[in-house]
DNA sequence: ATCTTAATGTGATAGGCTATAACTTTTTGC
DNA sequence: GCAAAAAGTTATAGCCTATCACATTAAGAT
């Protein structure tokens, strides 16, 4: 982001780098409270503009929330990419699970305002937000380092991706504190990782033994 | 619910139902917009009350929608239950999960409403929401019908709470039609939750052995 | 250099929604 | 029946989003 002044140069009449302030404030605000935290007011208080100021950059808090998101999306996306990098002996799939888990539980105002629905269903309105997102598919595919092709990785992929999500949000509502409180939420999701890849090496030597 | 009149008595200063009627309606609402749709003006308006009327019933909004939300769940759990319960060749988890997909897409606001945080958040003020919630999850370890007792039934739920939850919310937000579109979502879950339940056989074995 | 235009910011203001306060009308229990 | 609680009402305050008309600065063309 912020490739240009980082604050608000004093007694300026033009902020001159208003739409990043925004989307980096937006961020923090987010970052305990969720997207209902995002307060457009506040914010233009917090940068010391006009109220009306942010409208310049952003149509209405749709907007803002997107862009917000598609941020959130690249820094989940550089988290991940470091995770497949870094040498371990664990499988890449498990290392990216168990990032996406720490992300969510860490960042988790944050993980909640990526997904909010109504930020996700502007996707192919908003191509910024979309493309993000559509990275993060394209890493988890690449972790998944798998010799099938097609479908068949899809649909592995999409089942990890599913099963992710389902225990991070899962996670985020205390609903797996209560009960279970030995097995921790890392083990449970590496538990279901594993059994994913079983099935997805399964179901190949099935199809080359069909062939 | 509405044990009691379900149409305000013309005329009378008293609603008689109000409260019902605030959760009836309200659910109405946020069967397509989500809980972002619920607005207590427009209920009260539609109800013909005062605006602040629906204050007599409910501290803030919050706590009407956690009212919602429990009556959400408790509709939740006997679609659930009617699934345990139907006679078919699959089995009782199979159809759980089913039938929980098949609400969480034709209800999708409901189902959103549901998980949303900040009323799911408030379990232990909100006892009516809290143990609606934990029905639900009864009647996922009912319809596990696995031997396994203690934590390893527990955690095995867990795990198919996760996919399903997981597999709903991806759904919900068209994240699993752009591709992948011959396999349907039924199947994905379907097999998730057969890899669960296979995992499971073989920790039961293993334990046995291992005794 | 200057002139025009687009970009960006400001004050004023409207409208919607939540919530509270003070007052009124029924209902209910003694 | 009467006192008190329950459930409505009108009036009003406050917050937030969003738009309008106007002001100022930045940028590009001549």
């Amino acid at each position: 982001m912020g490739t240009r002044l980082a604050r608000k140069p004093q007694n300026a009449y033009h902020h001159g780098d208003l739409r990043d302030a925004l989307v980096r404030a937006a961020l923090q605000e987010a970052e305990l409270g969720g997207p209902e935290a995002i307060n457009i007011s506040a914010l233009a208080k917090k940068l010391r503009v006009s109220q009306p100021a942010p409208y310049r950059h952003f149509a209405d808090r749709d907007a803002l929330l997107s862009a917000v998101a598609a941020e959130a999306f690249r820094q989940f996306n550089t988290t991940l990419r470091d995770a497949i990098d870094e040498p371990s002996k664990r499988t890449k799939i498990s290392r990216f699970a168990q990032a996406a888990l720490a992300f969510g539980q860490r960042r988790h105002g944050i993980y909640r305002l990526m997904f909010a629905s109504r930020v996700m269903a502007c996707s192919p309105k908003d191509s910024e937000l979309h493309s993000a997102a559509m990275e993060t598919f394209g890493l988890l595919l690449e972790a998944l380092e798998s010799p099938a092709i097609g479908l068949l990785r899809e649909r592995h992929a999409l089942q990890i991706w599913a099963a992710l999500h389902g225990v991070i949000m899962l996670a985020e509502q205390g609903l797996l504190t209560g009960q279970l409180a030995e097995t921790t939420r890392e083990d449970l999701l590496d538990d279901m990782v594993a059994q994913i890849k079983l099935s997805l090496s399964l179901a190949i030597k099935a199809a080359e033994q069909g062939r």
